[in-house]
DNA sequence: GCCACCGGTGGC
DNA sequence: GCCACCGGTGGC
């Protein structure tokens, strides 16, 4: 089972070549994305267009859902909507795009009515300020989306995105393009969230910004048959498949899914993974049981955190606090457990694999057993 | 003063 | 060597 730090829904990849109205071939295509190692000097990229299609909820454009979105993007019948983006060949070639340094720095999205004409003959985007494609970032900098890595004569070819909100909220900046999600209003949204539940006096202690990008924001289970990964829907329910993983392995159909159907999602770098241990308790009823990564990526530390906002840190102050809020003695001390999960080096982002020595590597093909 | 975060340590 | 635990500290 393991838990990890950024979501996702599924934006999956087909190649449907259409010509350009004029005739000329292009690389507009739908639901695919093909960037050039090496142009020889031309200009390969009239236009590109990446279908997106969300998970959950289809992305809605102005004319659609009310939702701002730039000009880069246009409304199709069946409410999807398709990203364009014109220009030459990209200026990172063959490697990996750059990280955008501050994701956060996403200016408001426009509202305007192009035409498909209008938009193909503007060329949105030029070599030089071509921006990392389809990058969408979390807070530090690191893309959200799930990128199978496959190249076809040279070129590197986006199989599959995942998105990891169902809404592309901005898009739009002078060095480059950037795609932001509503992940990171997702992710404060469920501290304010929580902050409510926790009562009046633990927002008013709240005074410190949240660990953003270092909480745990996706949790999947393995099917122990057919090994796909499948997300879970909270973490209640995760904890509640953990508990009872040792006695009954998890499976599709636990979600009401089929091993036949396609995972969720795939173990690989494009996310930090952590992997936790099955047969732990689920947390007693009125506490939240929270996972924080480190700085440096070298470990978690959990803590829990009381109906009153307190956070503990220890099965020690588990019990002192218990034996000074009889209210709580409900909740047994065996349930409290400090066990950390395995951070997952091999999905660690670069930077951090940099810093960290090498040890054993997992393999997203092979079952885990924490 | 509070708290998030990190480093160190002792027990296993 | 790993891990649970907790003291220290720097930023707010």
């Amino acid at each position: 089972m393991l838990i990890m730090t950024s979501s996702s829904a599924i934006l999956t990849g087909e190649d449907e070549r259409r010509p350009s109205e004029d005739g000329t071939p292009t690389h507009s295509h739908r639901r695919r994305w093909s960037t050039p190692i090496d142009s020889g000097g031309e200009s390969l990229h009239d236009s590109c267009t990446v279908e997106i299609n969300s998970g959950h909820e289809s992305p809605k454009c102005r004319e659609h859902g009310g939702v701002n979105l730039d000009d880069f993007f246009s409304c199709s019948s069946d409410n999807k909507y398709s990203f364009y983006l014109g220009g030459e060949k990209s200026q990172w070639g063959a490697s990996e795009p750059p990280l955008l340094t501050d994701p956060r720095s996403i200016a408001p999205p426009r509202t305007r009515n192009v035409s498909g004409e209008e938009r193909r003959g503007r060329s949105v985007t030029r070599k030089q300020d071509l921006p990392p494609f389809l990058t969408t970032l979390d807070c530090n900098g690191r893309p959200r989306f799930h990128h199978r890595r496959v190249r076809s004569e040279g070129r590197l070819e986006i199989a599959s995105v995942a998105v990891d909100s169902p809404e592309i909220v901005s898009v739009r900046g002078r060095g480059g393009l950037r795609i932001g999600t509503l992940q990171l209003q997702l992710l404060l949204s469920c501290v304010e969230m929580e902050e409510e539940e926790i009562g009046k006096a633990a927002r008013a202690r709240a005074k410190k910004e949240v660990a953003q990008g270092r909480v745990i924001d996706i949790y999947a289970a393995q099917c122990d048959k057919c090994h796909k990964w499948r997300v879970l829907e909270s973490q209640e329910t995760y904890e509640d498949i953990r508990s009872r993983m040792l006695e009954e392995p998890f499976r599709c159909d636990q979600k009401h899914a089929s091993c036949e159907e396609p995972a969720d999602i795939d173990y690989d770098a494009s996310r930090t993974w952590v992997m936790d241990k099955p047969g732990l308790p689920k947390t007693p009823k009125g506490f939240k049981r929270s996972l924080v990564l480190r700085k440096d990526y070298s470990k978690m530390d959990t803590y829990y955190i009381t109906p009153s906002g307190k956070k503990l840190r220890s099965r020690n102050e588990v019990a002192s606090f218990v034996e000074a809020n009889p209210d709580f003695s409900y909740a047994p001390l065996g349930d409290f457990t400090f066990t950390v999960p395995k951070v997952m080096e091999d999905t660690l982002p670069p930077d951090a694999r940099l810093a960290s020595p090498p040890s054993d590597k997992c393999s997203s093909n092979k079952p885990f057993r924490g």
